[in-house]
DNA sequence: ATAGGCTTGTAGACGCTGTCAACTTATGCC
DNA sequence: GGCATAAGTTGACAGCGTCTACAAGCCTAT
């Protein structure tokens, strides 16, 4: 008996609900291992309740990467700031390292895997790109906003991202443990590593 | 009727020829999208016959990891090599990017993927470290044999390796073409990324 | 030489998946 | 009140990995 009078239980509504169960079973197990029939389950819904609400597995997949970007930018947000330019974009480097470590599946999702092809869709184009705005924001801060350092800018950016997000794949990466590398070294690599970042940065 | 009298047709044993198979659906269109089935059809066997050979898909798709990690080592040995050490590992670097552009679903097979429970095999962690071991090698030679200089080695070997497995990401991955970035940019990104990584390799 | 056993193949079945189609029922609008 | 629509249901289909059973060629030992 499909929608009971008034909703009694649930506060969220199935297609809500149906993010948050894709989210836990991505988180828990990777998105590879994303089925709608186990999301139905965990829902204890059938099978096809979630194809009234997405098209395809895979929108629903796009709709999961567009809040994992949403909360990656607010996680972003949340960093500790500073008045400094260079302290605050230190901190926001090490934020981001901070969810790329605690996230690494959602992580994965949103740089690491090939977008369904759903995901074209200008919504999650449009969160990915504020996720990306944020360190653009804090470097416009640096630079200043003449417009011969517009460039500069963006350059900049591309190269912290790149090297952040490497820094991100190799220490969260299936590699990093098979290298026989010493605890000792583990434990500064990334501080070495965000000091040559920052070196390369200042540098001319 | 399995096996004829002599083998006619086909140099390569179904052992490998499965992995040759498996390759080009990887390099086609993505590790996902590998299936034992499709492999067996491609080379016109029954869907049982790769199992003679690999307990799993995901042994068969252990060794085709094993076998890209060496490809991936070979490229990189390829180099254009040079006496001065700081241009050589310059040339190392670019060797690396040419690979990931080039074959970016291979190298995120290999940099970018839970691998599998059967990739626990030593073979596999071998010829992963042995790639490794090149830019090791290189900096070894930069930095000399000095024990005090060993850990400095590892580390700038991590950092080094995050650089560039970054700017391969960034570069090959899906957001960058949605960041709405100009040609000209795009096309100085990398030059720009790598001559900060060379300034904060040379800084002290 | 022949009988057994191992290797390499085939064929069929099971439960899982995503997806299509048809059916049911509650809701909101004319 | 009648009815379209929305949101659920069940049932089916093909494709997937994998298990089991079976068949045919080869090796070796008696």
């Amino acid at each position: 008996m499909p929608r009971k009078k008034t909703e009694t239980a649930p506060p969220l509504e199935l297609r809500d609900a149906c993010i948050v169960a894709a989210q836990e079973v991505i988180a828990e197990r990777g998105v590879e291992n994303l089925s709608l029939r186990d999301v139905a389950r965990k829902l204890g819904v059938s099978h096809q309740a979630p194809y009234k609400h997405y098209p395809s597995r895979d929108h629903l997949l796009a709709e999961v990467m567009r809040r994992c970007f949403q909360r990656f930018a607010a996680h972003l947000d949340a960093r500790p700031r500073f008045d400094d330019p260079a302290r605050d974009l230190e901190s926001l480097g090490m934020q981001y390292l901070v969810y790329a470590e605690e996230h690494p599946l959602e992580y994965r999702l949103m740089f690491s895997t090939t977008w369904p092809e759903a995901a074209a869709s200008p919504d999650l184009v449009t969160d990915a790109i504020h996720a990306y705005d944020v360190l653009r924001g804090v470097l416009t801060r640096l630079h200043g906003v003449s417009a011969e350092k517009r460039e500069a800018v963006e350059l900049d950016a591309l190269y912290i991202w790149s090297a952040v997000h490497g820094l991100a794949g190799v220490m969260n990466g299936e590699c990093i443990g098979k290298l026989g590398l010493k605890a000792s070294v583990l434990k500064r690599a990334v501080r070495h590593a965000m000091d040559r970042v920052e070196i390369g940065l200042s540098g001319k």
